[in-house]
DNA sequence: GTCAAAGCGCCTTTTACGTCA
DNA sequence: ATTGACGTAAAAGGCGCTTTG
C-alpha cells in the first residue's frame, strides 16, 4: 500500500529488509531532491521511527502495514500543485520587499549597523511602486519563484543560517537579512509540522495495530483457557515451551531438545543456538515489551511535539 | 563563580494576501 | 463584479538557552 500525501508535500520512505542491522524505518525530512549524504539534519536527528525496528519482526500489529505506511512521504519537498498553482498564478512579484520599521527583529538586524544592510535595504525599495514605498505600514509580499527556489536550495545545506550566509543570501536575492532569517524560521517550523503530521499518523496507524494485537491475543488466552479445562487437553499436550530471544541478535532461540535433563518449563539455561554464540541471558518474546523497549525518540528539534513520546518518557529499558 | 548583555532559535500570534464558493 | 470565509506565508513579539566579557 502506498499512501500519497501530495497535498503535504510529504515523503517518507520505511524499509524492512530481512537484516535486521538495516532495518529502519527512514523519515526523509530533506527535500525529494536532496538524497544526499550531506543532508544536514537528517543525519544530526534521525527520526524516532528509525529506533524501533522491532516492530516488523515482533508484532504482527505493524508488520505488514507500516512497512509500507506512509512510503515515498517527503516534508521537505514543497507541495508541486501548490507551488506551481501560485507562480503559474503570476502571485509572485519579482522582486518583493517588505516595510516594517518596528519591532525588535528590526531593531536586532539594524543594530548591527552596519552599511551592508542598510544598502540592502534601499536596493529592496528600488522595485517597489511609489504607493507601495509611500505606505509605512506593515506590508507583506510573497517572495518570487526563484526567491524561493534559492532559499529552498540553502535551506537543503543548511537548515540553519551563520550571519555571512544570511547576509551573503540576502545579498543575492535583494532581500533584506531579516527577511531571510524568517523564512528559515518559518521553513523550520513547516518542516516540523508536517514531521509532526506524518509521526502522528505513523503512531496512529502502530496504535490501531496493536489494539488490534491485543484483542487477537485476548481471544487466544480465552481460547487457550477453555481448552485447558477439558481433559483431553492434557492428553494431547506436547511438553510446553517458552519462545526466548537472544537479547544480542534478537533471533528466537530453538527450544530444548525433549530430552533435555532440565524441566521442559525451564528454558533460560544459556546455550548456543543456530548462530553459534552463547547467550547470558535469553528473554522472552513480548511484542509490546519490545515496542517499549525500542521507543519512539523524537525528531528535528529533539523536542517532542507529543510530550508523551519523548524519549525521556518512555519507561521500559533500551536494547 | 556570578551577572548582564547579546545573539539565536522556537513558539505563538498577528497580519497581509490569494483563492474560492 | 463583489464579498466573506478560509488557508497560507511573512512577520512580530515573547521566552528560554547559550555564549561572552
Amino acid at each position: 500500500m502506498t499512501v500519497e500525501k501530495e497535498d503535504l508535500g510529504l515523503s517518507l520512505s520505511l524499509s524492512f529488509p530481512q537484516n535486521r542491522t538495516s532495518s529502519v524505518l527512514q523519515l526523509n525530512l530533506m527535500p525529494s531532491s536532496s538524497s544526499s549524504p550531506s543532508a544536514p539534519f537528517v543525519n544530526q536527528t534521525p527520526s524516532w521511527i528509525d529506533s524501533f525496528p522491532s516492530l516488523d519482526r515482533n508484532t504482527d500489529a505493524c508488520r505488514g502495514e507500516v512497512r509500507s505506511f506512509l512510503r515515498g512521504i517527503d516534508v521537505n519537498r514543497l507541495p508541486s500543485t501548490a507551488a506551481d498553482g501560485e507562480e503559474d498564478a503570476g502571485v509572485s512579484s519579482p522582486i518583493s520587499t517588505v516595510s516594517s520599521v518596528s519591532g525588535k527583529r528590526s531593531e536586532r538586524d539594524q543594530g548591527n549597523g552596519d552599511d551592508n544592510e542598510n544598502e540592502m535595504e534601499r536596493s529592496c525599495s528600488r522595485g517597489i511602486s511609489d504607493e507601495e514605498d509611500g505606505d509605512a505600514a506593515r506590508k507583506k509580499l510573497r517572495l518570487s519563484k526563484d526567491q524561493s527556489a534559492v532559499l529552498e536550495e540553502s535551506f537543503k545545506e543548511h537548515n540553519t543560517l551563520n550571519p555571512k550566509q544570511k547576509l551573503a543570501l540576502a545579498k543575492r536575492l535583494g532581500l533584506r537579512p531579516r527577511q531571510v532569517e524568517v523564512w528559515f524560521q518559518n521553513r523550520r517550523a513547516r518542516t516540523k509540522l508536517k514531521q509532526t503530521e506524518v509521526d502522528c499518523e505513523f503512531l496512529k496507524r502502530c496504535c490501531e495495530n496493536l489494539t488490534e494485537e491485543n484483542r487477537r491475543l485476548q481471544k487466544e488466552v480465552q481460547e487457550l483457557r477453555a481448552l485447558k479445562l477439558s481433559p483431553q487437553f492434557y492428553m494431547q499436550m506436547t511438553p510446553p515451551t517458552t519462545l526466548t530471544m537472544c537479547p544480542s541478535c534478537e533471533r528466537v532461540a530453538a527450544p530444548p531438545p525433549p530430552s533435555s535433563s532440565s524441566s521442559p518449563l525451564q528454558v533460560d539455561r544459556p546455550r548456543p543456538h543456530q548462530m553459534g554464540h552463547v547467550h547470558a541471558r535469553p528473554v522472552p518474546v513480548n511484542p509490546v515489551n519490545l515496542w517499549a523497549a525500542s521507543g519512539p525518540s523524537h525528531t528535528f528539534t529533539g523536542r517532542s511535539m507529543i510530550p508523551s513520546l519523548d524519549r525521556n518518557n518512555l519507561v521500559g529499558p533500551r536494547a
